[in-house]
DNA sequence: TCATACCCGAGTAATTTAGTCAACTTTAGA
DNA sequence: TCTAAAGTTGACTAAATTACTCGGGTATGA
């Protein structure tokens, strides 16, 4: 899992639109108005997110961008990873050339440490952001529980 | 909150010296053969981890380095946030020109998002991830019950 | 048909990441 | 006390990523 200000651009711009729905289309114009981004930027983060199928676009005068799906049905962690690269795999992963032991161990441990993280940001929703009490949503309403033996390990 | 290569890094190479602990002082060296990152690489993340009293440095032969508290005490939040800089703040922060409501809305949402996956990796410590039942751990701690159903596999 | 808005690719400056190099300080141990 | 092992510091640099610009396209509603 990464979290670099591009996330944070791409997360911003989603929490927009999803304040505006209802209104039809909004045009990156606009957001960019209203939350300080370039542009032309809005249209390679809105590229990922077209083809990551967390927005449709409608072309033509009057048209924009609109959410996909509900705001109740889009994860942080979506966004974020429709806008990054896969994350470089560690550089022993694959290769057989680090038996050793404590290589692999603290890569095995990162990445169930990374896990954990996309785990937490599937849970929270646009939707949750935007009601401000996703604090507790995320705690109580969700109500979902990990177990150990679920843990999948990745890059 | 800000998650990079450089974090990861910095997350291993703690973990590393959380696994030897109980036999003294731990060289860069050692770590850098074992994890894979280059000394003066680490040489720069361990000045920054020192700073943040992190770690303990022994200097002259024998010497090295070894975690400052308990691997029970020290969160991968504080390790993250060690390496980085301090995130950037949003452009109409402090200045008084975005009261238009919508743009202060949105960096608001996400400060609070941002404070969330803080407190998240706050409540995990080096300890957490060692033992690899932080999962549960972390989920007694801070009571937060996961489905099995919403695991998602990624890439 | 024309203005609006998305679409796309090339290029690029700024920043961050990751690493090199060289000189220095401290200190255990021969 | 000399020496080698280790941390300390700073300058420098290559590579990658981020953030952005520019210049054209294409679809479409009025």
């Amino acid at each position: 899992m990464k979290l670099s200000t591009k996330g944070r651009y791409a997360v911003t711009a989603m929490l927009d639109l999803a304040l505006h729905t209802g209104k039809g289309p909004i045009t990156l114009a606009e957001v960019s108005g209203r939350q300080h981004i370039s542009l032309s930027y809005l249209e390679q983060l809105f590229a990922r997110l077209r083809k990551a199928n967390l927005v449709d676009s409608i072309r033509g005068p009057g048209g924009g961008y609109e959410l996909k799906r509900p705001a109740t049905q889009i994860s942080i962690a979506e966004v974020v990873l429709a806008v990054n690269e896969p994350i470089t795999a560690t550089r022993c992963n694959g290769k057989g050339d680090c038996q050793s032991g404590d290589v692999c161990l603290s890569h095995q441990l990162w990445s169930e440490l990374s896990d954990q993280i996309y785990q937490f940001l599937s849970g929270i929703t646009l939707d949750h952001v935007i009601q401000r009490d996703f604090v507790q949503q995320v705690a109580e309403r969700q109500n979902v529980r990990f177990r150990e033996e679920d843990l999948i390990a990745f890059g």
